[in-house]
RNA sequence: GGGCCCGUAGCUCAGCUAGGUAGAGCGGCGGGCUUUUAACCCGUAGGUCCCGGGUUCAAAUCCCGGCGGGCCCGCCA
């Protein structure tokens, strides 16, 4: 039809995004403006909390910048937030009943379960944030709300009590029949008497500096500074936008409902601070696929999901990034560390159509796929030649054959051997086969199928040669002895041994035969490539077991 | 009570924004491949597009009304 109808339907949603954001963002005249992403570490920092807090704004920032606009990302850690107390949450301490003593407290003053950290939250984090400059390029600076309480927050609650009444009458409007007092005095302070941040109510403003409190779950009266608090949450999340000058947050989804929390803390920030609020955009969480198939949603709280660390001991930081990329911010993702593999096919294709070598046939998914490979890389751009493909299982097969201390020489080499690599591999494409390899070795270990796992018997196993036919031992035997005789131990002499050998037989019989042969090696029916194991094995063991099966 | 995502082949989904002969991958089945790296190649079967109305020459697609699944919010944050 009109190319510019064409245009718009073949851009990628994240370029469609940063066009409508582009727009809004330059009319807000900053000479550098602020993105923001917001986390509270209640629990297991899964990867499904790089999705919309990190990744997209980080990918809208990357493209942005590009078009002349200079924005800082932070990340704001809710660190101040009451530690809730939930089973999931005390079962991460060895005592969960003594436990349930942190109930309300700040998430920061909580113990690390472990006693390896300084607390609850350094302990979670240290799957998460030491990765997000794998996952990123890096450029996000991170922040806690316990630390602005102590600077700008601090400023911001001086300027709530001044505005406690509009602030009041605004938060009323959304809360229907509970409506809060003109008594009511919007700060939280952490109780000197039981630690709790959940359970008391300022009761005083002494000064800019200090209120009273009570608290109603230890009867404690006291009086603090309002640095040793919170801010009701409402007025906290304008508080970071207006300490920050954020003028880009997305939200989760169960903030997305209308006459929610985003909603009212817009009207807030507008009608009672005076502040633009940031421009947004909802996303939908990442489940998370078990062993069994089951599909759960990631939570932190509830400990289910799996870190950034777990991710990234598997594979790259860009698969992941290509997933989140690839799926609208409003569709679930679901993800599962058992489908790795898949996961690396998906994006080999998606780098064969991003480097023109394959057709998708539709231009819609070109441009998705294509695009999605592009901003997949954490720091900078894809290499300029098409880097070499090994499927994932292979190199999850082949560094089970080859010791470790070899694998950047012999197991190259059997890669050249079966045809993987070419003679003069680009080094981008060696450098991530080698970083493969590294992870798929754990993959196997952890997440793979026991198909996937080769461990070869250490003695011929007479139980299982009782099990081989006689016209079958015949022909494994002959095996042996002609390995035994050859000349020159290559995979290709071999091969013609095994060629040899099973020439006179039927495909239905070789295939039978076959398996004989693996259950002999491996005690399992199927294995790798015949010739290459052999090869690998060695002449004196492999002529052992072959000869093993006439004794 | 309000909102979001979804319903298309056995499974996972694309196609819906912009109406024009129902698609892909996986799985199944058959065959091939000097046995296989959840492989590869060729062929093949398989569908009331959740249901009912409406608009239209024409609806999986647009509109209205239902049904079913999953999720979020309902004054905790």
């Amino acid at each position: 039809m009109f190319a510019w109808v064409w245009f718009m339907a073949n851009k990628h949603w994240i370029d469609e995004l940063a066009d409508i954001l582009e727009e809004r963002l330059r009319s807000r005249g900053k000479d550098v403006l602020v993105f923001n992403g917001g986390l509270s570490v209640s629990g297991l920092q899964h990867v499904g909390r790089l999705r919309g807090e990190i990744i997209i704004p980080e990918t809208l920032r990357r493209i942005l910048s590009r078009r002349g606009l200079k924005i800082k990302q932070y990340l704001t850690l809710y660190t101040q937030d009451a530690w809730k107390g939930k089973e999931s949450q005390r079962k991460a301490f060895k005592d969960p009943g003594e436990a349930v003593k942190y109930t309300g407290w700040p998430l920061i003053r909580v113990p690390d379960p472990e006693g390896c950290h300084a607390n609850w939250v350094e302990h979670f984090w240290g799957d998460f944030g030491p990765y997000i400059k794998e996952f990123t390029d890096g450029n996000i600076e991170v922040v806690t709300t316990t630390d602005l309480y102590a600077g700008k927050l601090k400023e911001f609650t001086k300027k709530t009590f001044g505005l406690r009444d509009k602030v009041r009458e605004i938060i009323n409007k959304y809360r229907g029949r509970k409506k809060y007092p003109e008594t009511w005095i919007p700060f939280e302070p952490i109780c000197d008497g039981c630690g709790r941040i959940d359970k008391t109510e300022t009761t005083k403003i002494i000064d800019d500096e200090r209120v009273e409190y009570r608290c109603r779950y230890c009867g404690h009266h006291g009086e603090t500074g309002i640095v040793n608090g919170k801010l009701n949450w409402r007025i906290e999340w304008v508080g970071v936008w207006w300490a920050l000058g954020v003028d880009f947050e997305p939200y989760g989804k169960d903030h997305a409902t209308p006459g929610g929390s985003r909603d009212s803390c817009v009207d807030l920030a507008i009608n009672a601070y005076g502040i633009k609020p940031p421009e947004g955009i909802p996303y939908e969480w990442v489940a998370m696929r078990t062993r069994d198939k089951r599909i759960v949603d990631m939570s932190s709280s509830d400990f289910t999901g799996f870190t950034p660390r777990e991710w990234y001991e598997v594979a790259h930081p860009h698969i992941y990034r290509f997933l989140v990329l690839k799926t609208p911010p409003m569709k679930k993702l679901v993800v599962s560390l058992y489908e790795i593999p898949q996961y690396y096919s998906q994006y080999y294709q998606a780098e064969r159509i991003y480097y023109g070598v394959e057709d998708p046939g539709v231009e819609e998914k070109r441009v998705l796929l294509s695009r999605s490979y592009e901003l997949s890389y954490p720091d900078g751009e894809p290499p300029e030649k098409m880097p070499e493909q090994v499927p994932y299982t292979h190199l999850a097969v082949l560094v089970q054959l080859v010791p470790r201390e070899l694998w950047g020489t012999e197991g190259l080499r059997r890669l050249r051997n079966s045809g993987h690599l070419p003679e003069k591999p680009t080094e981008y494409g060696v450098k991530r086969i080698l970083e493969t390899m590294e992870r798929a070795s754990r993959w196997v270990e952890k997440y793979a199928p026991d198909y996937l796992k080769i461990r070869l018997l250490r003695e011929p196993d007479p139980r299982i040669i009782g099990e081989i036919p006689w016209e079958h031992r015949e022909i494994l035997y002959r095996m042996g002895e002609m390995l035994e005789e050859l000349e020159e131990w290559s995979e290709d002499s071999i091969k013609n041994v095994m060629i040899e050998a099973t020439k006179h037989l039927s495909p239905k019989e070789r295939r039978a035969l076959y398996h004989n042969f693996y259950k002999l090696f491996l005690g399992q029916p199927s294995g790798p490539r015949a010739a290459p194991l052999i090869a690998l094995v060695g002449r004196e063991t492999s002529v052992k077991f072959l000869k093993a099966v006439k004794k």
